[in-house]
DNA sequence: ACTAATCTTTATATATTCTATCAACATTCT
DNA sequence: AGAATGTTGATAGAATATATAAAGATTAGT
């Protein structure tokens, strides 16, 4: 249970924009309604996407957000990365500067941990959202998602 | 950095049980310092492990803790979950009672934190104290193993 | 019996993180 | 000019994690 809420409505979001094509930018308020997240939240989500590069957002009155690259060029891992920091389960299991253990053996715990770390990060960086978008079921495929916002 | 430190702690611990062998018990306070555990917290942690089944106690001045079943038997699943509770990433995800998706459309997201549930109760369930065991290096494994305590 | 050592249990304080909301601001289109 | 939209920052509230301390219960040894 390490996935943050936040981490979650931003995967959620990223889904809801691949699966929209990006024709049209779609408004914050759809978006949240879409991925049943409250606005005031997605507002502080949604510069963190575009800042790393993964959306873009236009402004004004036919503003709103797309997608920055195709979905097939977005990972789960970039996603989840941005939110979580850290993928390893512990301090100690980090590839980059793994906090030193702290315990009087040579913990043999710390394999174990790094081996989560690489299936996690593996599976993490494998999955794109075009692989999910073609997963995804329900209203949005049929006909929300050529039907115009207004 | 989904690994709690009393997780940590907790698997520690058993580990130095496992090295002990368990032909007597050992102290809290020693547990404490091969584990770099604060001895409050094990306080804590060890009756856990205990009503659990996992560790077996006995009280006064020769007291101390030992593992209630062979290394071997024991494995890194049993006690995370102890202390963990649920292991998947997210409350959607979860194989008993998975927390319903709020979001409009048959999110595809949820196979992918499955997935990552699944190695990783896999693995845990795979690793056993005594694998662990097998594994570690370092001071215990020498000479303090044998040494009595007093 | 008494005492000391040990585990047991409960209460509590503290810090940290997470979540959500709101308000003021900036930009764009009509 | 005005309305709709994204942007940013402040903040409150809740939940969780962590550690500490104190009082109790049991056992071993004398």
């Amino acid at each position: 249970m390490w996935i943050s809420r936040r981490t979650d409505y931003a995967t959620r979001a990223v889904l809801a924009l691949s699966l929209a094509g990006g024709t049209q930018p779609m408004k914050l308020q759809e978006l949240a309604d879409r991925t049943a997240v409250p606005l005031s939240v997605l507002e502080q989500i949604m510069p963190v996407l575009r800042t790393a590069g993964v959306a873009r957002s236009e402004r004004g009155r036919s503003g709103g957000y797309r997608l920055n690259h195709p979905p097939g060029k977005i990972t789960l891992e970039t996603v989840v990365r941005l939110f979580e920091g850290q993928l390893a389960p512990i301090a100690c299991a980090t590839r980059k500067e793994p906090e030193s253990c702290s315990m009087m053996c040579g913990c043999s715990l710390r394999s174990a941990w790094e081996e989560i770390r690489d299936n996690t990060i593996d599976l993490l960086g494998r999955t794109t959202f075009a692989d999910l978008a073609a997963g995804a079921a329900g209203p949005w495929l049929d006909s929300d998602q050529i039907e115009p916002v207004d």
